[in-house]
Parts: C-alpha cells; sequence; structure tokens
DNA sequence: TGATCTTGTCTACGATGTAGACAGAGACTA
DNA sequence: TAGTCTCTGTCTACATCGTAGACAAGATCA
C-alpha cells in the first residue's frame, strides 16, 4: 500500500473539514450529548469529536454553561414552530405546540436537562412566545391570562419531558417495577400496569387548556 | 500565644466533630449547594466543609450520583408529608401536596435541579405516593386516573419549580426586561408587568384538579 | 488476647474547565 | 507591494475534579 496517488499537477483533495461556527458546535454537542449523556460531555471531546483542537469551542463559546445555551437554542429550533398551525383555533395550536415541544425534547433524553435548567432567553423562542400571546389576546384571552396559560403549559410540559427522560433513562440501573405476585407489590405497580408512562400527558393539556377556556368566550 | 493551657490530668475537651452518616453529608451537601451552585459543588469540598478529609465522603456514598440522590431524599423529607391534611378532602389534599412540594424547592433553588433530574426511586416517597393512590381510590377516582393525576400534578409543580428557579437565579446575568417605553418593549414584556412570575401556578393547579374532578362522583 | 471490621486518611492517576501565549492565513491600508 | 491587523485554530499550563486503592487506628467480638 503506497500513499494514494493523484494526476500530477494537481493537487489531491484536501481533506474537507467544516469551518467551525456556533451552530455546528452546538450540533454537534447535542449529538455527543444523545450518545454519551451530559455526564460525560466534556469540552474537550468536543473539540476533538469535529476534528479540531480539543481548546478550539473556547473561540465560539466563552464557556460550558455558553456552549449549553447553544444546545437548548438548537433544541428550540428543531421544534420548527413556523410548521404549527397557527391559523386554526387557539386550542389546536396550543396543544400542537405542547406535543412538539414534547416529542422533540423525548428525542433527546439525555439533553432534556440541558434545556430544562435554563431560563428561556432565545431570540427565537422570545418570538414564539409573542406570536403565541399575540394569538390567544386575538382569541379573546385577556393578555395576563394568556401569559399564565403559556407558562402552565410550558412547565407542565418540561417537567412532563423530564420526568419521561429521567425514568426511561435510570430505568435499567436501579429499583425494578414489582411482579403483581410478590409481596412488594403495590398499589402504585397495580396503578402503573393499567397505564403506560405517559398517557396522563394529554389528560392534563386538556385539563389545563379547558381550565383556561372561560377566559375565551 | 501559647499552647492553650488546661488543667493537668484531665484532657481537654476534644473538638466535637460529628460522625458522619449518610443523611448528615447530605444534608451538609445540600447546604453547600444552596450557598455556592450545584457547579461549584465537589465530593472533595463537602470532605472538606464537614471537618473531614476530602475523600472521606466515598466511604458513605459510592458516587456523586448516589450523593445526589441522597441530596434529593433529603428535599423529599423535607416536605414533611406526614403533617399533610391526610384526613381531608382529596383536593384539598393533593393541593396542598403540590404547594409544599413547591414551596419546598424553591427554598432551594440552586438545588432544585437535583431534585428534578433524577426518577423517584426513594421508600419515602414512594409510600407517599402509594398513600396518596389510596386516597384518591377511596374517594372513587379510578386507580389508573388516580396515577395519571398525580403524575400531572407533580410534573406540573417540579416543572413550575424549575422555571421559577433558573429563572430567580438567571436574573442578574443576563437579559434584562425592556422598559415600557423602549422599543424592544413587546407583548411579553407587556403581559408580564400584568402578572407575577409564578401567580399561574394556582391556576394550573386548579385548571388539573377540576379536570379529573368528573372521575370522583 | 488476637482477629476482624469500621471508618477515616493519604497518595496517585487521568480528565476537566479555562487562561493565555502563539502562529498562520486572509483582509485591509498606506 | 509591503506592512499591519484580525480572525481562527493550536499548544502549554494550572488548579481542580472524580475516583481507585493502600493504609492505619480504634471498636468489636471471639
Amino acid at each position: 500500500m503506497t500513499a494514494d496517488p493523484s494526476p500530477p499537477g494537481r493537487l489531491p483533495e484536501p481533506p474537507m473539514r467544516p469551518t467551525l461556527t456556533r451552530e455546528y458546535l452546538a450540533a454537534a454537542a447535542l449529538a455527543l450529548i444523545d450518545t454519551h449523556g451530559v455526564r460525560k460531555f466534556s469540552m474537550r471531546k468536543l473539540g476533538t469529536a469535529v476534528g479540531f483542537d480539543p481548546m478550539a469551542v473556547y473561540r465560539y463559546y466563552v464557556d460550558q454553561e455558553d456552549l449549553f445555551d447553544g444546545v437548548a437554542d438548537a433544541l428550540f429550533t428543531e421544534i420548527d414552530v413556523d410548521t404549527l398551525p397557527w391559523d386554526g383555533p387557539w386550542q389546536q395550536l396550543a396543544r400542537d405546540y405542547c406535543l412538539r415541544l414534547r416529542d422533540t425534547l423525548l428525542r433527546h433524553p439525555h439533553a432534556v436537562q440541558v434545556f430544562a435548567t435554563r431560563p428561556v432567553r432565545s431570540p427565537a423562542s422570545i418570538d414564539t412566545g409573542v406570536k403565541m400571546l399575540t394569538k390567544l389576546r386575538d382569541a379573546g384571552i385577556p393578555l395576563a391570562q394568556a401569559l399564565r396559560l403559556f407558562r402552565c403549559l410550558r412547565e407542565f410540559t418540561i417537567g412532563h419531558a423530564l420526568a419521561i427522560a429521567m425514568t426511561t433513562l435510570g430505568a435499567d440501573q436501579r429499583s425494578r417495577k414489582p411482579e403483581p405476585d410478590s409481596p412488594d407489590y403495590n398499589l402504585l405497580a397495580e396503578a402503573a400496569d393499567a397505564t403506560t408512562p405517559d398517557d396522563h400527558f394529554e389528560a392534563g393539556l386538556t385539563a389545563i387548556l379547558h381550565g383556561f377556556e372561560q377566559f375565551a368566550p
């Protein structure tokens, strides 16, 4: 095996490597977190994973905190809020928003906590908030109530996604659900057998939406 | 300044130092997290903070993960579920449980994420779950619906506490709310002025409880 | 008494977050 | 065109971290 031959006078295809950008790094960080978990993630591994110097990341993010903000942004972008049914009834819009948010987060169980543990501050998510509030206000809901509804939905959805993600990730680790004939079989286990881990989400959503319907005559 | 003199024949009061226990270490860890944040916490600092060898903690907890489970347990204990109104109507019980949980978590803003990012597995919290389900079932709610309600409430409450904690902690850092006469003053800011950061919690709770009332005839 | 267990100490290793100096390439300016 | 500046990636360095493992002194038990 000799060095790969190339026509004389023409340089061989240089190995393509992407220019680093904040977005690319955030996406790569998300991928890394997806496969190995946040706990195993490190700034150096990210730099190495994208084929650069371990320290290269610091040219684009001042901090790990800063980078994680970027990861949260990437997750928010993945929700693709633009394709939500903005022209339909507000109930449908709000419900779909929550379902999308949940599905997106659950596609990245290891990253849910990164998203959940920082305040909303990206322009994209603020824009979405404004759009949603506008929609709700135009439907006749007083502005203050609209914000309350929005907050309830977001907190419930994120809390739900976090709980599901943590449960599925920690499942193989410790405590197993007791079998029906075991002495430890309690009400909780019995109830768990009569539900799925997430079929309460729809019920909760409906309840919250219904609770605020009194404000939209 | 000479060595401290003490009556001959009697040993000087030895500096009292507590025997280490899992509970004591968990409480100390919680205190450290409260004052400096999870990010700054370390196993070694905990050992040092309680006046022992930096490595001493590993005699009681195999892992940082394990220790954080302990911290979550300590938080759950602080809820003091035994003094909840177990004999009153289920709505009152469920509501009070959520309020207690929220208040407890918000007393430890830095630790909320430790609690929120692990599945429920402590015997104490399972017992509480069983007690709560029993209560709901005895009130006539079908078991499966009772579990759904319980999950909705827990996820909403934890999601809420997490959101509030993250917002108050990140508040002084970056983005400030735009002033009413600034060009950036948008619907969101206007709505935020008409609410408090947490007055939607009661509304959400009520909505969820009301949504499940159909099952308790 | 001697053996074993418990509990705290100490050392050691590889990894981590981050600061700061450095270097090459391209863009801009005189 | 020569010189300078800026942008981006590289490299070294440092304090700290999580954790493994050997060790030792006291408590417990035979």
